[in-house]
DNA sequence: AATACAGTTATCAAATATGATAACCATTAT
DNA sequence: ATAATGGTTATCATATTTGATAACTGTATT
């Protein structure tokens, strides 16, 4: 899989998982202690991020990081 | 978890795999079209990976990504 | 109308990951 | 002795992520 597509799916993955649990963007990037726009970012793919990111990301939505992998 | 032992904890982990599969840093680093210097960072858990970067790693071993977050 | 909420994108600065190269160390083999 | 293998670290340049800020869109509410 190329990078490109890669991080699309991962984006998609967060996103979908996200709303599962009904949190917005905002307040997930708060809770990440993120800036939103870069919750935006990822989510849409735009960005390749760090692994300390996404395990900040899965803290934040109390599951594993390789559930937002899938 | 912070940063620091969440990276060195990871990088552990990837040099164990390697090891177990008895495949060199610089053999896994070629593998992955990465330089050699950047795995040895990696593994030392002196740098925070991208995630598309350990994607490459988890390739280049044949297992899932997650394998290397445990 | 204004305000709030949710999300997106752009711009730029700061921080940092990766690439490239080199030097070093240790061990083993020739 | 040299050469090969395996790994580590430093330095610097390049590429990219993240932070900060602002502006925009759309929808809903007051």
């Amino acid at each position: 899989m190329d990078k490109d597509d890669f991080l699309k799916h991962l984006g998609h993955n967060i996103k979908t998982l996200r709303e599962s649990k009904g949190i917005s963007q905002q307040k997930l990037a708060a809770d990440c202690n993120f800036e939103k726009s870069n919750m935006s970012r990822i989510e849409a793919g735009n960005t390749n991020p760090t692994i300390y990111t996404l395990y900040k990301i899965a803290l934040a939505m109390d599951v594993e990081i390789h559930e937002l992998l899938k």
